[in-house]
DNA sequence: ACCTGAACACCGTTCAAGT
DNA sequence: ACCTGAACACCGTTCAAGT
């Protein structure tokens, strides 16, 4: 987002390299704008290469900050999960009871996806340290925050392990679809190809067909209110049995 | 699954090309080829050229089957989905009522998941046809069956898809984090580092470190049931309401 | 101290040529 | 009709060398 790069020099005509090199390179830029990169042009487009090139530099330079490809998209990652943290709208611990601590959180981590719909998949799809970090919620710090916030509110132990489970599901299946409508463009190779053949293969389901209007419509943002309302009302049942 | 290829001559000494080329290629048999190797050695492993290798040709010989790999990738995912039609325990449409309809079906895409822990993620991360086509039930075939059960049993038409979206969403958020415990290893190059390192940041995290015994253990398939009978019953009032 | 050039092994893909 | 050899553009990554 913010940039940096004093606007001294773009005196170079072709703008190939932007002499950014000013300031220095960083394992923190070069995150951010990988972050960036993914936003704007989709992960399989992310390259050390073309990563460099946005940064004013081989891609070789990326080297001494990162062992490798694989730890850059782990640290976009924990970027990402971490700047949940820093959203002002979610606080770290029960203030109104857990359940608007839950949506609270709930609605970070959405805000969070819909920022980077390019970028969340990688959140889920980077192998689990533990099988117990549990996307999106894959770090120790919102996992002990979770936890404690429930057991502080009266679960069990067993209730909350249990209660971060089943949410950690309900946000990954909902925010995973939600996302894969928007960021679908793989990149700029897109070509529209609706109406033709796809009427053709409808005439074989006539009930898709009918329904082509109700399953075109968008109704994420009130699903997912609903989902998670019943979620926290099955944690409800699951605390109070206790 | 099945080997096609007889094993008449396993004669030549190192097995570098199977001489399995008495059957063959042909589209059928190079997606089976990579469902298996995906199987395993894991999604970043597969590669044209090594799927050519195990199917004793060289990576040149697969594009007169297939456009790109791309292309393959998005044949293997419609061969997982389209498998759990052949599957016996799931039947086609609602024989006792649309509950039991529902369960068989979910039972059956978990079936696939956990058979094929390293491809399921494909069958996510592949950017859908069309916004309403979800995965894991991403196909004409299977919307046109889901939505017919649900109207032939009394739900409205607006129920009926909100049913396959909210249906779609548990799925995928249970099945990708169950599979992904499983499907862990990116491949053999996997460095058992437990015990050490976590155990050091660990000591920062009181209450992960207290709920350790919980949260390391498995009981997916319970909650899976419990999450599945909690969509149901919240399905059922909907379909009341209407 | 920080970056680059050249190189290596490996990709996906095309196409003329072999059998 | 079906497969291969050679080639192209592009990867991630290493390392000695430049400034």
């Amino acid at each position: 987002m913010v940039e940096t790069v004093p606007d001294a020099d773009k005196s170079l005509v072709r703008g190939d390299a932007p002499a950014s090199s000013r300031v220095p390179l960083s394992r923190e830029r070069i995150i951010d704008a990988a972050l960036e990169f993914i936003d704007e042009n989709g992960l399989p487009g992310l390259t050390m290469r073309r990563l460099g090139e946005r940064l004013g530099v081989e891609a070789m330079a990326l080297y001494r900050y990162l062992p490798s490809k694989e730890d850059l998209l782990d640290a976009v990652v924990d970027h990402l999960v971490m700047g949940v943290r820093a959203d002002e709208l979610v606080l770290d611990a029960p203030q109104d009871g857990w359940q608007d601590f839950l949506q609270r959180l709930a609605h970070g981590v959405r805000r969070m996806a819909l920022a980077h719909p390019k970028a969340f998949p990688l959140v889920v799809a980077r192998p689990p340290e533990a099988p117990w970090l549990r996307p999106p919620l894959r770090s120790l710090e919102w996992v002990d925050t979770f936890l404690a916030g429930l057991v502080e509110e009266g679960f069990s132990d067993r209730a909350a392990v249990a209660g971060y489970r089943a949410y950690t599901s309900f946000l990954l299946g909902h925010l995973l679809l939600e996302v894969s409508t928007l960021g679908a463009d793989v990149g700029p190779l897109d070509v529209l190809d609706d109406g033709e053949d796809d009427s053709h293969r409808l005439r074989e389901f006539p009930l898709v067909a009918r329904l082509h209007g109700p399953l075109s419509e968008d109704h994420s943002a009130a699903e997912f209110e609903e989902a998670l309302e019943s979620l926290l009302d099955r944690m409800a049942i699951v605390r109070n049995e206790d």
